[in-house]
RNA sequence: GGGCGAGUAACUCAGUUGGUUAGAGUGUCUGCUCGACACGCAGGAAGUCGGGAGUUCGAAUCUCUCCUCGCCCA
């Protein structure tokens, strides 16, 4: 063995073998399962990654060495939005868009880039030495979690509970598609509220309505007061004025606003913001001639939209603040405003601006049909299953923000005006009727249709739905698979807390209502991996980490090219070239695998900020080196005995703490700490088994029960570092820890 | 506004459910080319456990309160 422990060579060998096999023990009865959260193909894995994976991989091994069927799915998602996006970015660079492509030549350059992306990820998962089979690899794309999309949906509208709706949804106008509330964040800015005067009809006064959207006010259809103001008492059931358009909208009572904000008047723009628009449903606005009414007939509802699909002002909008961009729109009423003196004051106020998750754009509210799936009945099904602890988080306290969420769901909007995805199966006739099904035949055989011609729904589902039968559709269904009858449900789900919402609470949902089953026993809700300042990593920061450049190093000019290219920003390159060159005089050191996921271990606490400190990969690096020099130190040692006897006080006192160490470790596994878990081998290996029990076995030359009892530690230890323990057992031994 | 979480050594964090002198890794200091390992060995320094009050024989841990920071939902 050599002097130093070189993990890099050692875990290229094992990677090679491990990728090819199949791990199993498809004679026991016992089934321990988990599917991978099936990683976007956007690019390529990060840190959190690498961390989730490393805890799955940790307890499939484990499980397996109990001797039960140990099973990982393994996979990948499509990821509508995100993958859509990144071609579209790549093609824009050669001056193409999606348009000019068209629908089907715009899906193969998707797909190329799938394929692309789909390579990087499976080598990445191989090289942290993953325990998965790869003929078992599964895309949310392919033909089974296709059909299983089919199936879920048709079933959903027959059943009642996918339904389409015209309404306000969140609108991405970069994106043109519609988003679900999950996928806006919210973020707080300085702005102002505008004072604006709006006439009050045959009369001298005004009144004042105070906004932070005054480019909306072109959509306005009323303005509200609250009931017990008594500033505007008198004036309830008048009009107003809209300035620049003349229409003439009701002053109605509203207990929803509040007296003590801006003027105490509110302008009600049911096109453009939600509260409003549930205002304007409840008063059943509409506009005849220039005059909006207010009816107790919900039927006459309907808003004023003045916005088109890009967020600019449409023909509802006069000139000359038509055909213009919303930013646009604002700045050129405010001046209009201002020349006709009814701008009363401008005030600073803090506004939260809604922003595409993805494009980072400003959403903007629009009415639209969409599809919906009815949350409620089935969010009260999870709820159950959660309450009766028939699912578990780990830690338990996930259930409170688990419940804060599900006690307030609301429907859920599937469908994306995108290409990347599951096509809607729905079709429309001419006459705009609409018929679900899972193919064109289909449709015209349940519905008894004639000849009439048929055009599919353009729209695509949200990657989410898909992603909510993962854990039954992975494994086969709606086919009766071995595997789905073996593992399903499965038995833990490694996931960050970060998509409670977007996907555990959904497959939660989805599998309780398709096969009536919980979808998996556990849920190891990991915090998120952030660097050594509690940041989060992302490329502008330019503190982005790539596991693979901790187990193979990197040199300093290299991270910094990888660092600064390809920023959004070209002008904060120099300032994270400098940070970085700060930071790492050297580059990066080799760490290896084993030190990496070791390291992972030992951060894997409750927290949900978990800062990545080099010092602790460094401490396991050491660590890993410790065992590797205990193992070349024993290899010295002939073979004397197969099994460990104790012969002396301290081979009675070693066997004792280390069958101490074995059941703390097995608790805490099956507590969900591993970080505990890590702590124990490492102190029982380091102080007591290297420092202890060696150093007097060097001084009493009663070295028989090194050999044996070292072989035990391997197969404890095995789950922490796989490469390490397996290449020491084959050297050592000549056997194999896992087969 | 509602909910959740954090504040412990220079740094990054544990503290397994109230129990002796509060732990780890990294860093730091002193001494070691001693036959496994300098990615090491032997020693050492380093903490008013955010502030205050309370419960208790006993509090980093429980209760209250205040301060600072972060996240999620409206």
């Amino acid at each position: 063995m050599d002097k130093q422990y070189h993990p890099v060579e050692i875990e290229e060998k094992w990677v090679k073998i491990w990728s090819n096999r199949k791990v199993s023990n498809s004679n026991s009865k016992e089934s321990f399962s988990q599917v991978i959260p099936p990683p976007n193909v956007t690019g390529t894995l990060h840190m959190g990654h690498s961390f989730q994976y490393a805890i799955m991989d940790f307890y499939t091994r484990y499980h397996h060495m109990k001797g039960k069927d140990s099973y990982w799915q393994v996979g990948s998602d499509h990821a509508g939005i995100a993958t859509q996006m990144v071609v579209e970015n790549n093609l824009s660079k050669e001056n193409i868009s999606r348009s000019d492509l068209g629908r089907e030549k715009f899906l193969d350059e998707v797909w190329k880039w799938k394929d692309h992306s789909e390579k990087n990820i499976t080598n990445q998962i191989k090289r942290l030495g993953c325990t998965v089979d790869w003929n078992k690899y599964r895309f949310t794309l392919d033909k089974g979690c296709s059909d299983a999309v089919l199936k879920a949906f048709v079933e959903l509208y027959r059943k009642d509970k996918i339904y389409r709706g015209y309404r306000l949804v969140n609108w991405d106008p970069s994106l043109k598609t519609a988003v679900s509330d999950l996928e806006v964040v919210r973020q707080e800015k300085e702005g102002f509220l505008w004072h604006i005067k709006y006439q009050i009809e045959d009369s001298e006064n005004h009144l004042i309505v105070a906004t932070t959207r005054p480019e909306t006010m072109f959509g306005d259809m009323a303005i509200a007061v609250n009931p017990d103001d008594r500033r505007y008492n008198e004036i309830i059931g008048k009009n107003a004025i809209l300035p620049f358009v003349g229409r003439k909208i009701p002053i109605i009572a509203e207990e929803y606003v509040d007296m003590a904000f801006g003027t105490g008047c509110l302008k009600i723009t049911p096109g453009h913001d939600f509260n409003d628009y549930e205002i304007g449903k409840k008063h059943s606005l509409h506009e005849i001639n220039g005059k909006v009414f207010v009816s107790d007939d919900l039927s006459k509802f309907e808003p004023i939209n003045i916005f088109n699909e890009d967020a600019w002002t449409n023909d509802n909008v006069p000139e000359p603040f038509r055909n213009l961009d919303r930013f646009k729109v604002r700045k050129l009423v405010l001046e209009n405003l201002k020349e006709l003196d009814l701008l009363e004051k401008e005030e600073k106020h803090n506004v939260s601006i809604p922003r595409g998750e993805r494009s980072n754009i400003v959403i903007e509210p629009k009415l639209s049909h969409q599809w919906y799936v009815k949350t409620a009945e089935m969010a009260k099904k999870a709820n159950e299953a959660v309450k009766k602890g028939d699912i578990k988080f780990h830690p338990d306290n996930w259930i409170k923000t688990y419940f804060n969420w599900m006690n307030n769901i609301e429907d859920w909007c599937i469908s994306r005006q995108i290409w990347w995805g599951h096509r809607i199966p729905a079709w429309y006739d001419e006459e705009k009727n609409v018929y679900v099904g899972k193919d064109e035949s289909e449709v015209r055989e349940y519905y008894k249709l004639d000849d009439r011609e048929l055009t599919q729904d353009e729209d695509v589902l949200d990657t989410w739905f898909s992603s909510s039968l993962w854990p039954f559709s992975s494994l086969g269904w709606p086919e009766e698979t071995i595997d789905f009858k073996k593992h399903f449900p499965t038995s833990l789900l490694v996931t960050g807390f970060d998509i409670i919402f977007f996907w555990v609470a959904r497959m939660m949902m989805m599998s309780l209502e398709f096969t009536n089953q919980i979808p998996f026993k556990d849920v190891y809700v990991t915090g998120l991996i952030r660097d050594e300042n509690g940041q989060k990593m992302s490329k502008s920061k330019g503190n982005i980490i790539d596991p693979l450049d901790l187990v193979y190093g990197i040199t300093q000019d290299e991270l910094v090219q990888k660092r600064t290219s390809n920023l959004m920003q070209e002008s904060i390159a120099q300032k994270i070239e400098k940070k970085t060159r700060n930071q790492f005089p050297k580059g990066i050191e080799s760490y290896g695998t084993d030190a990496l996921r070791m390291s992972f271990f030992s951060m894997a606490t409750h927290t949900k900020d978990i800062s990545f400190e080099f010092g602790r990969l460094k401490g396991y690096r050491n660590f890993c080196n410790k065992v590797w020099n205990a193992a070349r130190f024993i290899e010295g040692y002939p073979s004397e005995s197969e099994s460990f006897k104790a012969q002396n006080d301290d081979d009675k006192w070693i066997f004792e703490e280390f069958i101490k160490t074995k059941k703390q470790i097995e608790k805490n596994i099956n507590d969900y700490r591993l970080d505990f878990a890590v702590n124990e081998i490492y102190e029982f290996f380091w102080n007591k088994f290297c420092d202890v029990y060696i150093e007097k076995c060097k001084k009493s030359g009663e070295t028989k029960n090194l050999r044996p009892l070292l072989k035990e530690i391997l197969h404890v230890l095995h789950p922490f570092a796989p490469f390490l323990t397996e290449e020491i057992s084959d050297l050592l031994f000549k056997e194999s820890i896992i087969e």
